[in-house]
DNA sequence: TTCATTAATATGTACATACATAATAACCTG
DNA sequence: CAGGTTATTATGTATGTACATATTAATGAA
């Protein structure tokens, strides 16, 4: 016989998340602390610690110690985006996925992209530029730099049939990376490439990857126009 | 005499990460379980547990009960992005903030609006219309519709000073929100208030908020060329 | 052999307890 | 009364134990 009476974490969060959504909690209010809540809602205090400890990840409560805990004034909410896979992304969303490759070749390296690198101005690096499709349609064009100096094998990957995307991800250990999202207007030839014309707005993603402190690869993802990414909060 | 010596659920994740970076754990492997990591590393298996399941939020791992734990062979990392009011995340910047609001009235709706709100089409809503500044420059424009049917107080409330950004999240409950992130080109009215030139590519975030299911406000937030959203991973 | 039932197993969570830590409040001492 | 010290307090976390739950593997009946 089980129940699934006993009061969980969860409750306690969804209770939680409706005080403060019919207002019975204030904006920028403080609550009671976990012991006495643990024994209002009649549960032991480790588990509203998880609750409210939930709640603050995401941004809708604030926490301190000693200070205690309160409704966030400024709900600074925090939106989680999945950065998937370009293949396992289109075919997420029930397309069939295809690539080419576009060019790959061993050159010297523009100034902003040296800099990240922390590398001498000019630095011969490897330059890979593929198109995604999706239904045989354009679905973004990956820029990519890699950082041949730090890469022994990478010499002898032709990213003819696996695109770099999957590759680096599979042989490339890296502790973080940067990613900023923006928009850009198409040049001549992405907008060839994604079948629309000069100037269209597309949406950009631009991400550097770290292993500690030097970057292992920079790589642009222009997508076809009117692309969105979306998420929930 | 305290220590830290003990280990904590972070020395575990840290540990854990490590294995995984150093390719001891390969993407795809399955990783021994709680209870034998738990002797090896010297803690409690609810704290094993704390730290893969932090683990597997991020993306890093898989797991599943019974099947146990694995290295996520895709690692779909998730970055997360934070949403702040507009005002806070240009002071943030060490920018003085500027606000102006440029129309406010209730009007019929486009028909893309009345449809996120289950409206009759043509029905009035209010449309508040506002740039922010950032230390005198344009940063962003705010086109909002505000559901005013279920906001009872609402037809007193001018923007004249407050923008309706912050008047919305101290007022309005909400139970969540979608967000899409895209590029737009620059109308002529646009590229006027943002100081740029026609059909420059804009970044744009759009969301809308709902109560239960009934959306509250639709939020169009265009960006002044060159704006990225930045974060890590 | 096939399908349904049952056992085994790894993760998921709840609890009582104990102590750590950060931040504030109260208390001195000069 | 200023400035530093100490006590207090709320959150943070570690542990042992117990049981829940999802999923797979083993089992047995048709």
């Amino acid at each position: 016989m089980n129940n699934s009476a006993r009061t969980n974490w969860r409750d306690v969060m969804a209770e939680v998340e409706r005080r403060i959504y019919t207002r019975e909690w204030q904006p920028g209010q403080s609550i009671p602390n976990e012991a006495d809540l643990a024994i209002e809602l009649g549960c032991a205090r480790v588990t509203v610690n998880r609750a409210l400890r939930t709640l603050a990840e995401v941004g809708l409560l604030d926490r301190r110690r000693k200070a205690g805990t309160r409704v966030a004034l400024h709900p600074v909410r925090k939106a989680t985006l999945t950065i998937p896979l370009i293949r396992s992304e289109i075919e997420a969303s029930g397309k069939s996925y295809g690539y080419h490759l576009l060019s790959q070749q061993t050159e010297p390296a523009p100034a902003p992209v040296t800099q990240k690198f922390a590398l001498a101005n000019n630095a011969q690096l490897l330059h890979v530029v593929a198109l995604h499709e999706a239904d045989g349609n354009p679905f973004v064009i990956e820029d990519r730099w890699i950082n041949s100096s730090i890469m022994p094998h990478l010499a002898d990957v032709s990213f003819t049939e696996l695109s770099a995307n999957e590759w680096l991800l599979q042989n490339t250990p890296f502790t973080h990376g940067d990613i900023d999202f923006g928009a850009k207007n198409a040049s001549q030839r992405e907008a060839e490439l994604l079948a629309t014309k000069p100037d269209k707005a597309l949406f950009v993603i631009s991400r550097t990857t770290w292993d500690q402190t030097t970057a292992v690869t920079m790589v642009e993802l222009v997508f076809h126009a009117g692309h969105r990414k979306h998420t929930r909060l």
